[in-house]
DNA sequence: ATGTCACATCTAATGTGA
């Protein structure tokens, strides 16, 4: 009987894949940071925002350690990458349609038959601002790159940094941030079409809501500015979406706010989900 | 308005983006 137990145990704990999303705002300026919590929290899969950084100087420590790595930089600013122990196949670099991919926001490769997604949706620095109306046409581009690939009704999961607050329960002063970039009434409708799949009306769910429907202050980002962190002063902005399929496969959704604690934190934690096999 | 970062550039203080 206890010799059953432990196999079921060992049967389950093997059968999982982990998808971890975080923004490490520098991948140079973080790297032992991500180090360290691959080693601790050793996940399968990590999506990256802001790496910041060219992939010609990309660090190689992953790849020493035996991940494969896909990225898709470019110099200063935004970047995106995916770290995984499993090799990473069919990889497109941004939408692959006729848009501007000037800026390098967005990347896809295929993990165990999932396919996995990192984003990085433009900040929109204020409504009325032209940064704010590329961030909508880039989340309609979004939407429309989820469509014509069919990933609704395939094994898909998209990790990011959405900067979108979907709910008031998101943001630690909604009153304050009310109708302001990032918690728009327009921006959530844009982004909340991915929750709708016009053929089948099976869209996309936001795991962490799905386990956590009414959990108020689990934030993922934190301002650096005014004592932002020591005030919980946070928004949820980090989201990983599933679709129907690896909805029902997913466990748990896991926000490391301790991630940042201690010196040189990014400004975003890690956002972990856990799935069945 | 903003008490912080990380990047870049005429390597020292300033601009940009968040």
């Amino acid at each position: 009987m206890i010799i059953c137990l432990l196999v079921k145990v060992v049967i389950d704990f093997k059968i999982m894949i982990s998808i971890v999303t975080w923004n490490v705002n520098s991948i140079r300026a973080r790297e032992e940071r991500v180090l360290a919590w691959l080693k601790k929290h050793d996940p399968d899969i990590l999506l990256l925002q802001e790496t910041k950084v060219q992939d010609v100087d990309f660090p190689k420590v992953f790849e020493d350690q035996n991940y494969y790595v896909a990225i898709h930089g470019q110099k200063s600013y935004n970047g995106v990458a995916i770290i995984s122990k499993f090799p990473l196949n069919n990889v497109v670099m941004g939408f692959n349609d006729s848009g501007n991919d000037e800026q390098a926001r967005a990347i896809t490769a295929t993990v165990k038959g999932i396919c996995v997604m990192s984003v990085y949706v433009p900040n929109g620095r204020e409504v009325g601002h032209p940064y704010y109306d590329f961030k909508l046409e880039w989340l309609k581009r979004f939407f429309s790159y989820i469509e014509k690939n069919d990933l609704f009704t395939k094994d898909f999961i998209v990790g990011g940094d959405f900067n979108v607050a979907m709910t008031d329960l998101d943001v630690y002063d909604p009153v304050l941030w009310k109708d302001r970039n990032i918690c728009t009434t327009i921006e959530r409708d844009t982004l909340g079409q991915i929750k709708k799949d016009t053929n089948t009306y099976q869209g996309l769910t936001d795991l962490f809501r799905y386990h956590y429907p009414n959990k108020t202050e689990a934030y993922s980002w934190w301002d650096y500015r005014s004592l932002g962190f020591p005030k919980n002063k946070g928004l949820r902005i980090d989201h990983i979406y599933g679709s129907t399929t690896m909805r029902d496969r997913s466990k748990d959704v896991i926000i490391d706010r301790d991630e940042r604690k201690g010196s040189s934190p990014s400004d975003h934690v890690p956002v972990m989900a856990v799935f069945n096999e």
